[in-house]
DNA sequence: AAATTTCTTGGGAGCGCTCCCAATAGCCGA
DNA sequence: TCGGCTATTGGGAGCGCTCCCAAGAAATTT
């Protein structure tokens, strides 16, 4: 059978208007009424229909999430899956839903059209990795109510939320050279994530904050993944560093690989933190002391500024940067 | 400008029926035409309508994908990410899109009514970890196309795609026993899940074809986390077993600190084993030696199940189990 | 040459909802 | 008692598309 605003008005004995009303919650209506109607609605289980709503009223209550693919090395690191799960759940908090969508090459362009134009969704999060990403200037072009997770360096009016990598940075890094240690090493992220360049910043803050200049020979390019991380590792070895800041945790985790290998203790020879604390960073060999960011909060308040943005468009762009903490476990060699 | 059918139409001097037929890839349109339609497409970057086109046709071209949340732990395994990717990877292949929804347990009944009811998804794949989901019978109830990922024990009727859990099993463990592994434990995953049962149910069938019983001293229950397998191990290790196969690598990644931290050294007193192939398997210390389940591929053939469902409903029934693969490393002592 | 079939096109009738305006009923104060 | 208010309700007009039927043109048959 089929069901309908029309059969639920029938039913209740009022117009397709009133029943429109009350699932709307609008407030004109008596309230006997409204518990009659609701009664009837109840009873039948119904749900008004998605496609027509939207259709009638230009709003689809569906968020868009942009996840670029790169290789699928990027999801062994549970940051995205956090993030999803932030995302989801403020999306169901908000009465919305989410739509996924992997950021193939090759399904680019048809992706950015279906974003764009086929009017299924209200706006977009977009977790922004890559710097030259071309999806962005699209979205300002087409006017598409957009949030990036992750700062973006050069467009001044987007809106985005990010956690401070900069001062998560410094302070990591302070913290080792409060401890004593004189040749700090660091293993980046890759050149051209913005997150990778801002705990960099922090990083070379924190030395000159001390007088110490950078030492390029201490400073080794990774990619976010274990497996970048050892290699790093390995070329930083020769030059003697006793302390590591690893731009990210699943690279902390490559570096104290290769150290074992090397016969180098942490912390005693090497002093080790890293970034995010990951869900499995404590129970490394030894726990990990990092930086922990609060990445199902960088989901929740995406979802939140978008809905905003998208109720109020044309609104002063927001940008919102969350703190992290600075979690001291035994790998740094003060606790 | 509002660009529509109606619109393209007008600029390319045709009707919006034959515009319609383009866009469909209806045959029957003369070629010039439909050329000329092409082009004036292109130009203006048209894309039709979603809401519109679903309230017309009743399709939407869009899957549901169904999580459980649980504890946010089950997200620390790679697990569901590259799950993930798989069904959305085929989705862009066959040109449907895919909405997430992590069933969190407040939101539960809303989500259901959602995904029956509002017609805003064609069907459903559901990540089928729990035995007494009562997301299933609903589906069933009310003629949803469905199909889970992972094998539902009780329903005979219900689509699924799942890894040959209990043959992966016996292969790792008849390995274990001609190597001559006397003592051969196991950390199972929880018992209220199919995946747990049946790789449960293939260490139990190696152990029986060469004419050993069953020692429940040698059986530990685990949750598939790093934690529980951490935990699991420590209840064992009193029982002096000379291998171990875990029915999860992150299992057996808590297993081995376990081992380490008694200083029992794998493989030499204790071989191991896991189950998944995770990215970081290979990285563990030892390497670990593991069943290889083709989780990408899960995802897809889902996908594929699922659309041809949607396409012919009411076909028989389809199940599809994928092969495992063993692969050796040094954790299991031969190699 | 007429009749039939095939190819191609156009237009009407919805799909189920929201939005707007008009209509009715009930209420107030003068 | 009457005009003007407010509270509540109903119904028409789309939103942009698909589906179906019919119509004309072109091609084929007899």
């Amino acid at each position: 059978m089929k069901i309908n605003l029309e059969e639920i008005a029938r039913r209740s004995g009022v117009s397709r208007s009133t029943v429109s009303r009350v699932v709307n919650d609008d407030p004109n209506v008596n309230a006997g009424t409204r518990e009659r109607v609701k009664t009837v609605i109840r009873q039948l289980n119904f749900q008004p229909n998605a496609a027509a709503r939207s259709l009638a009223s230009g709003r689809t209550r569906v968020l868009g999430l942009v996840i670029p693919q790169g290789v699928g090395a990027l999801f062994a690191d549970p940051y995205f899956a956090i993030l999803i799960q932030g995302i989801a759940s403020a999306c169901n908090a908000h009465d919305h839903s989410v739509m996924l969508w992997l950021a193939e090459p090759e399904y680019e362009r048809r992706m950015i059209r279906q974003l764009l134009h086929s009017g299924m969704i209200d706006g977009v999060i977009v977790s922004s990795m890559l710097l030259d990403d071309s999806l962005v200037p699209a979205l300002i072009d087409n006017q598409k109510p957009f949030v990036l997770v992750g700062r973006h360096p050069s467009k001044p009016e987007v809106n985005y939320v990010d956690s401070d990598n900069e001062n998560g940075a410094w302070a990591a890094v302070a913290h080792l050279l409060r401890l004593g240690r004189q040749r700090v090493a660091t293993i980046t992220g890759p050149s051209n994530m913005v997150a990778g360049a801002d705990r960099r910043a922090g990083f070379v803050r924190a030395l000159r904050e001390r007088g110490l200049a950078l030492d390029p020979d201490l400073l080794a390019e990774g990619d976010f993944t274990e497996a970048g991380g050892y290699l790093a590792m390995q070329r930083l070895l020769p030059h003697k560093p006793d302390a590591l800041f690893a731009a990210s945790d699943m690279m902390a985790q490559g570096a104290l690989r290769a150290l074992r290998e090397a016969g180098r203790r942490v912390p005693e020879d090497v002093a080790v933190v890293g970034f995010d604390d990951i869900p499995t960073a404590a129970r490394l060999e030894p726990p990990l002391t990092t930086v922990r960011q609060p990445i199902q909060r960088l989901g929740t308040t995406a979802v939140e500024l978008l809905i905003e943005l998208i109720d109020q468009p044309g609104s002063a762009p927001r940008r919102v940067l969350l703190a992290t903490e600075f979690v001291i476990r035994k790998s740094c060699g003060a606790n």
